[in-house]
DNA sequence: ACCTGAACACCGTTCAAGT
DNA sequence: ACCTGAACACCGTTCAAGT
């Protein structure tokens, strides 16, 4: 978002890693994963492809680049007015819509736990966590459980995403898998027959936001036992 | 694990379909995603890499077809009697470890959601909450975290397993995360630092237990509002 | 019908050579 | 210190030619 001044920037058109990630960001968004070569790169910023390897050690160090700057963008205002269990939606639906805008982080978003995007996440839900009053013992299964399930479901969704770049095909795709749900074998597939009707219409973010809802129902149990009324 | 007689067999030797997958099941497992190419899997099959692709569509399709070996396998005998929260749980577990097991399914777990390995989580998880009493109008959202969070996480797993193959290294990886989370930020990581010293000693697969339990319990509160004390 | 293996069109990454 | 771009060591996939 912010344009740093550089230095020994000349004509604006300085190599530098910032301008390297951000110019992957945007072959990442317009044209795939599949685009971002370090051909497709360099002729995008008018060098020499071996040029990039002296601001980005490898690949996988420009991917996790520009994951980083899409989540912690996309985390960067949390409202810290509202009650502790609507700010994990936010947070979890910050990353959801983060995901679901740039596909191609879903892969990244697991390789290190330890990289800022996964650090803003954890901090935010953990925090929250305790703001609602979860006891000590259980604040490390309710935080680890929430955090999982966003990045996993997320991701997963990044992948479907990938596969249908279009909302008219995906419409298409959920009822061509209904159809073939449909037509299973009654005995071996009961459950999956008869909710392949449901599968037609649902809405994948509505779907996450219900599995947090319950996750944190299930957090209040955790949590109650130990409470006073008051 | 049951061996197909081949009409044109000769020695034992002809090349099929099944062959092809369990030969790239053997390479995946033994030498990791990487190691299996086309060249690698005929070479192995003491065959040109062109006659692979007479049997089998692409690598896409290679993977898929593998990934429905192992998944469809550790999910051949589940037990019918238990309870149906315990038969949920050992669901979970067998996916989970199935993935553990073989980290390459990671990736190819998400690519097709009609496909077979897909089909009988969703299928046992879903009787199972049928089983449980979960109201008609719970049941989708209900079935939909479950089965996310299974799959999300053990994604997530395989994704760290496949990075560090060894225990030791596993070990010493948290050890560093820990050690790193303990040198934040104290105002901006104040939750991550709190919880780094749980994340040295803590167990991947009880977490995750942790989590189903979670779920589970938020689901029996979406059960229980409509249940007449019996 | 099925197999062979050279050939094609790509990759990420390196590195001598330049400025 | 930083950039260039040819070269290297690979890929997945195709396809004429064989049996």
């Amino acid at each position: 978002m912010a344009r740093r001044t550089q230095r020994s920037e000349r004509r604006g058109h300085a190599l530098t890693r910032a301008r390297i990630v951000q110019a992957a960001v945007e072959i990442l968004d317009s044209d795939g994963e599949d685009a971002l070569t370090f051909r497709a790169l360099a002729a995008r910023l008018a060098t020499g492809s071996g040029a990039i390897y002296w601001h980005v050690a490898d690949k996988s160090d420009l991917l996790a680049a520009a994951t980083n700057e899409i989540i912690v963008g996309a985390l960067a205002e949390p409202d810290h007015r509202s009650e502790p269990s609507q700010a994990i939606r936010a947070i979890a639906i910050a990353v959801f819509d983060a995901i679901d805008a740039h596909p191609w982080i879903g892969a990244q978003l697991f390789r290190d736990p330890a990289q800022p995007a996964s650090l803003r996440i954890s901090e935010g839900i953990g925090r929250r966590l305790q703001a609602l009053g979860v006891p000590e013992p259980a604040l490390f299964d309710c935080w680890s459980a929430l955090v999982n399930y966003i990045l996993g479901v997320a991701v997963q969704n990044a992948a479907n995403a990938r596969l249908l770049p279009r909302e008219t095909e995906r419409t298409a795709f959920l009822a061509g898998i209904a159809d073939r749900w449909t037509q299973l074998d009654p005995a071996k597939y009961t459950f999956v027959r008869q909710v392949a009707g449901r599968l037609r219409d649902h809405d994948d973010r509505e779907q996450f936001l219900a599995g947090i809802d319950l996750i944190l129902a299930g957090i209040a149990t955790a949590t109650r036992p130990s409470e006073a009324p008051h």
